[in-house]
RNA sequence: GGCCCCUUGGCGAAACCGGUAUACGCAGCAGACUUAAAAUCUGCUUUCCGCAAGGGAGUGCCGGUUCGAGUCCGGCAGGGGCCACCA
């Protein structure tokens, strides 16, 4: 009498098993027993507050990798912490007047319940937050040794500024150029701020991406897009009119085989240039206000008017003897790419002609579109001359006197070395990249370990005072950085000169605290930041997983982190993500009721096929399937589905389905799917359990038809199941799971009771290990029922027989002409001839062919027979 | 505007190197068990014609390569992503 699985007394059960035993412990050195390492590692979390089904989703899929090499003998890695710095915490302070620290702790308690909750195999004894001194410390120690290997500089910058918070905020707290708190106005304002040199390995960041095989297309493209390497050539326009007579103007272009076509130069209303113009010129002191006050969003970038006011300076062109170019400052030119300074091509850029025809400035056609015949040409130039539209294609340069006949790139060769010649410019390499500007002006991140003093400028904080911890006693009733308020914090004697000083009161940007975690977690408690024989051992990661919202930021600060930790002695390679997995989001259905407001999803349910409120009954409208969030209210409480159904079965439905790498649906259907499965399973254990042969059996020396077509069927599942746990394919490995208990409920024993008993102990077996990575505790429950005393998780994986994976026949399809008449059950070793011969013998076969000649017959052994006629 | 990706039943999706399209699940329909319900089990479920046997069509659209195309190539449409006045 099978009685039903109960997930929530089993679960608890099972996890306290795991942690009594230690069975998650990472084991190093000699207690390796020489097994090979494995780090997996997933994003860790903000601790926000509670765990979401991303969430879920993540460490589900991580969970799965880590049990999985576990079980194949792996010695593996798989900790946990917690991105614990962050504005949250104190807007959490100043909402709820609170200390961030407090909320911080107690939302980490929280959610550390919540992932155990979930049966995770991690090692928690590695567990920390970078909100912990002893963590922000050794990040402290890195930063100073950066500063002293040269990869750190302290430069003016523009920033966002909130003047009535006082603060600056990140690009993304700026929406439609308002403070999101304040809905002040945000100013651009130039601080002094921190930066870490990532420019400096532009080159080898981009070179590095050709090494990272195991990672998404999509996410080396976006990086390297986002790097923005453009070759090009840097040339000295010779300025008359300026102050200074021996001034030029220095321009950066990739198309420096257009310069026959340049019929002005611009700079950016952010250039020396213009703001010393603008001393003793009210337009263009005007100009510049004007330009300041364009928002900075991409909706009103879009709609803004080309612009510009002339300066009244002239730039020589290089090539033209005595041909003057204007020089105006232009409100398209951006002072942070390049020199902030171009010349413009009307004929071959949209903005330049845009610009020309507003100030009725020259547009010379100096490419043509190739293989065109000369009246063509003609007309082609003609066209482009007068018209509104640039050409940017590729061609050959006319009207370019020595460039002229040359395709482009050639074109751009002799360009470049012409300007070298004449010594009026050279080719170049232009990065879109910026530095990474690292000061926060925010209390809850980690200090900056430096001190200003007046008399030794920036001296760091010496190794013996470090860490430089955040002080408790701050509030925050009144805008501002606390720290810069805080009555005595900052005021320190200076470590060189011991007269008075102040503490650097920015933080360090979050996102260097994520930048070496990875590196920490291979020995958390060291006295270092790192330990060189651990993390030699660990890294790298061998499969990072998380979202692709980090595919940029965080992951290419993390590769430049490790350079520059390589560099100080602190790692021992380049790139510490060997593998990275980029899940999708977990998404609902929406709901809104007859007011228009959007209902959570237990706020609705179905009468009579129609969604209705529960309270009210009032209809409700389904709309569109988006990505859980707060404000569309289609979130699900994982901690109530894993409350109704237990934590397996969350678990199994979120990895269903969907392949991880594309969004999955919740849905209440779905999820009652999995849970329904987890009791077929249990009851496939646990029905007829008096007819399996003990543990331990050995195989019997003859199978029977039927018992040889479940040993078959186990060892086809467990052969591709391993496959797709080894790529990832995880909604396969599922499917494999269904396909082998589908097996094994449809199993009739034949006249052979041992080979039957046996074969079905062998199914239930590789079924119950196959799943344990996906569901483990169940599977736990299951092992002890099939009377084994020892656990899953100690249980290597099964091996597949090769020999089994194959079968005696062959089905194989048979087509005329392309097209399927029939198949054909053959003998596996059939060959060709056989296949033919009796493919030709096939009533459906004889049909179509119609009498016809045979013109040819492609044999495909196993597969498929193609008979042309 | 630039770069990139995707498009397969009512739905989520399989299909490995170009070789039997739709595995597996969800939803649905029919049946069994039951006093009844729940739970469970069995069968059907791309579409069109047909009582059936059987046959036709079919992977967004148009074309190409091939004995053979969901898969490769060219074009188009729709959806999505990243970057975005990047010189």
């Amino acid at each position: 009498m099978s009685t039903r699985y109960n997930a929530l007394a089993s679960e608890p059960k099972w996890q306290k098993v795991w942690t009594d035993r230690g069975s998650f412990l990472t084991r190093e050195g000699a207690d390796a027993e020489g097994k090979p390492k494995y780090y997996v590692l997933e994003m860790f979390p903000y601790p926000s507050g509670k765990i979401h089904m991303g969430h879920v989703r993540n460490y589900t899929i991580g969970d799965v990798i880590a049990r999985y090499k576990r079980a194949r003998g792996h010695n593996v890695l798989h900790p946990m912490g917690w991105d614990a710095f962050g504005m949250p915490a104190e807007n959490a302070a100043i909402e709820h007047n609170t200390h961030p620290a407090k909320w911080t702790y107690e939302n980490i308690a929280t959610m550390r319940a919540q992932l155990k909750g979930m049966g995770l195999a991690i090692d928690w004894n590695r567990e920390f937050a970078t909100c912990d001194p002893d963590y922000y410390w050794h990040e402290q120690e890195l930063f100073l040794d950066f500063l002293k290997a040269g990869f750190v500089t302290r430069k003016k910058a523009y920033v966002n500024w909130d003047p009535v918070d006082n603060t600056v905020l990140a690009n993304e707290q700026v929406i439609d150029g308002r403070g999101w708190r304040s809905g002040a106005l945000v100013e651009r304002r130039e601080l002094t701020q921190w930066f870490l040199k990532i420019t400096d390995m532009a080159d080898e960041l981009l070179a590095g991406l050709d090494t990272l095989d195991r990672w998404p297309e999509k996410v080396r493209l976006m990086q390297k897009n986002w790097i923005g390497r453009s070759e090009g050539a840097r040339v000295f326009f010779p300025l008359t009119g300026a102050k200074d007579n021996a001034a030029s103007l220095e321009v950066f272009t990739t198309r420096p085989d257009t310069l026959f076509g340049a019929s002005f130069c611009a700079i950016s209303p952010g250039h020396p240039l213009a703001i010393e113009l603008a001393a003793s010129n009210p337009a263009i002191a005007a100009f510049l206000k004007e330009s300041a006050l364009t928002g900075t969003t991409e909706a009103a970038l879009e709609k803004v008017e080309k612009k510009g006011v002339d300066t009244g300076l002239k730039a020589r062109h290089p090539f033209i003897d005595g041909h003057d170019l204007p020089v105006y400052v232009a409100n398209f030119v951006l002072m942070d790419y390049g020199t902030g300074a171009i010349f413009g091509c009307p004929a071959h850029d949209q903005r330049d002609i845009d610009f020309a025809r507003k100030y009725s400035l020259p547009v010379i056609p100096v490419v043509a579109p190739k293989d065109l015949d000369a009246d063509a040409q003609c007309a082609f130039l003609d066209t482009l001359s007068t018209g509104k539209d640039a050409f940017t294609g590729d061609g050959i340069a006319v009207n370019s006197r020595f460039l002229d006949g040359l395709d482009v790139t050639a074109a751009k060769r002799a360009a470049i070395a012409k300007l070298e010649s004449l010594k009026l410019g050279e080719g170049t390499v232009n990065f879109r990249l910026r530095d990474w500007g690292i000061s926060r002006q925010r209390y809850w991140g980690c200090p900056i370990p430096v001190i200003h003093c007046e008399a030794c400028g920036v001296v760091p904080v010496p190794a013996k005072d470090l860490p430089v911890r955040l002080p408790e006693d701050v509030t925050f009733d009144t805008p501002g950085n606390p720290l810069d308020r805080h009555p005595t914090w900052k005021h320190v004697a200076c470590p060189t000169c011991a007269k008075p000083a102040t503490r650097e009161t920015d933080t360090f940007d979050t996102f260097v605290d994520s930048s070496w975690y990875f590196a920490r977690f291979c020995s958390p408690k060291s006295a270092k930041p790192t330990e060189r024989a651990a993390v030699d051992y660990w890294l790298p990661v061998d499969q990072y997983i998380g979202g692709v919202e980090h595919a940029i930021l965080h992951l290419l600060y993390s590769r430049y982190f490790s350079r520059a930790m390589s560099a100080t002695g602190h790692l021992g390679l380049k790139e510490p993500f060997a593998g990275l997995f980029t899940q999708g989001m977990v998404t609902h259905e929406t709901y809104k009721g007859e007011d228009g407001r959007w209902l959570f999803p237990e706020e609705v349910k179905q009468t009579n096929g129609e969604p209705v409120h529960v309270e009210t009954g009032e209809r409700v409208t389904v709309g569109p399937i988006e990505s859980m969030s707060k404000s569309k209210r289609n979130v699900i409480n994982p901690t109530a589905i894993i409350g109704q159904y237990g934590a397996d079965t969350a678990r199994w439905f979120i990895l269903s389905d969907s392949p991880p790498e594309r969004d999955v649906q919740w849905s209440e259907a779905g999820a009652e799917g999995a849970w329904r499965f987890t009791q077929r399973l249990w009851r496939l254990i646990t029905t007829d359990l008096e007819l399996l042969c003990p543990p331990g059996t050995p195989e019997p020396a003859t199978l029977d038809a039927p018992a040889m077509a479940l040993h078959r069927a186990s060892h086809r599942a467990l052969a591709a199941l391993t496959d797709d746990l080894d790529n990832l394919r995880l909604n396969r490995a599922v499917a494999r799971v269904y396909e082998l208990a589908n097996a094994i409920s449809i199993f009739e024993p034949g006249r052979d009771l041992k080979a039957a008993a046996w074969a079905h102990r062998e199914a239930l077996e590789t079924m119950v290990l196959v799943t344990a990575p996906m569901m483990p505790h169940l599977a736990e429950e299951c092992w002890v029922e099939l009377g084994h005393t020892t656990l899953v998780v100690d249980t290597p994986w099964p091996v597949a027989v090769a020999a089994l994976l194959v079968e005696d026949t062959a089905t194989i399809a048979v087509q005329v002409n392309g097209k399927r008449r029939d198949e054909l059950v053959i003998a596996r070793d059939a060959d060709n001839k056989t296949i033919e011969q009796a493919a030709l013998a096939l009533e459906k076969v004889e049909k179509a062919i119609d009498g016809k000649a045979i013109r040819k017959v492609i044999v495909v052994p196993g597969k498929i027979i193609n008979i042309v006629v």
